[in-house]
DNA sequence: AAAAACTTAAAGTCTACACAAAATGGAAAC
DNA sequence: GTTTCCATTTTGTGTAGACTTTAAGTTTTT
């Protein structure tokens, strides 16, 4: 239907596909012509069409199987991309102020539970870390955190008055990976007490693990203030 | 430090250069060298190089502007990767049977919230339809949904006793774009009740809205089942 | 100084071609 | 009929080289 007659680059392709898939010209399940034929279509090289083609399917809207050829992926498919911001990034960017406040730390021996979840053998020591992050003077987030010494030794020196754990870790661990955690929460008495809400308010809560090298290195709860919506574009 | 010697494909750059950020060997902020000479390095082509490289600031490792060159992000502009799945899908991932079973469904004037939301001009009518996700027969999530008749006037013909809404619009409207929210709420009564779960509980909700080509289409809001955690690894 | 103009380094993209790897669909063997 | 095997198609990835675009730095001009 569509005559591109001129398009070359890999973006004008990944453009044009994507129109013919929102026409309707492309329906889910369609197969595809092969690269070699979309190449003389756009009169550009396989390569190109290649990088298009590839560049949709990273991004969840076509399906590519050697021999097989490709196909256009029913909706569904498609992913969510969240950028995790750091607190004090996410606070500015609402146009709050951003300040810190460290609640307590103390060196315990992992909790039971906390073996459990990290798959940590014995009970090592843990430095355990609780703080608040405001938005001005709103709450925004309560932070409980628990960190594996032997994992980062160097924690037992840090100092969490001024900065939060994260900040530290981001700077001291430099590469990790990362299970991330969304649910609703129910906010007990302590949580309740530092995000100033009633006891039982919902709250919108994060579980976050890292490892480095598949090195347990921390456990953190994040409760969010009420209200808190995570919001994305697809 | 390391030698690679004879890694020549762009998987194999992408995992030493990921191994170098790890080690701390390239901390964040750290300049690379330039394409050309990571090329002579692996003894590749820096066609090669540019693409692994490339990946990786597409993955969120790295940050690159021509002339001033490759370097390393400092760890948090990290991105999660949610993929988003159909109820049924997920409802069998998680072993269970996959029940559905429509509530209500009733053409009505929008809502003046909803024409808010969704930057309607005057009030068209709308489908508003309720229903019920299970697990075998455990409540999985309710699903309360809105359908601009005038977007997908074939909704009108639609049957939502056997199938639900999302399953039909996926077939329906072929590309859409979407705004997904994720957000802890409190179980009113209605919800409580199909959710079984006490009145006031907290409940992980997601909001969705779909636009097909600038024409908002459907406004859902997904209520899950209590203890409903959104999982998904970095 | 400050602003404008120029140079140039680095990434971005394309061409043209080659060979590799996967997996489908059919042919052959049972 | 069923299974095994194989040819062929299609995507995946690499090489080599060219030209383009951006923007950092430098120099020149105001």
């Amino acid at each position: 239907m569509t005559q591109p007659s001129e398009n070359t680059s890999y973006k004008d392709i990944k453009q044009t596909v994507l129109d013919r898939i929102r026409s309707g010209e492309w329906r889910p399940e369609t197969l595809l012509p092969n690269e070699q034929e979309l190449a003389v279509e756009f009169s550009c090289t396989r390569t190109t069409v290649n990088r298009a083609l590839r560049e949709l399917a990273d991004e969840g809207f076509l399906e590519r199987r050697r021999k097989a050829g490709t196909r256009v992926l029913a909706a569904p498919q498609r992913q969510a991309r969240f950028t995790i911001p750091l607190v004090r990034d996410e606070v500015e960017a609402l146009g709050g102020t951003y300040r810190y406040a460290l609640v307590s730390s103390e060196t315990i021996p992992a909790p039971e539970w906390l073996s459990a979840r990290l798959a940590l053998k014995a009970d090592p020591r843990v430095l355990h870390v609780r703080c608040m992050h405001y938005s001005g003077n709103t709450p925004f987030q309560y932070e409980d955190r628990w960190i594996v010494i032997e994992s980062v030794p160097e924690v037992e020196q840090a100092d969490f008055t001024e900065t939060g754990p994260n900040d530290w870790l981001v700077q001291t661990v430099p590469f990790t990976n990362v299970e991330l955690t969304f649910m609703a929460s129910r906010a007990d008495s302590t949580v309740a007490g530092f995000l100033d809400v009633p006891e039982g308010e919902p709250v919108f809560t994060a579980e976050r693990i890292t490892w480095l090298q598949g090195q347990p290195v921390t456990f953190a709860k994040l409760y969010f203030a009420a209200g808190y919506r995570m919001t994305t574009q697809i």
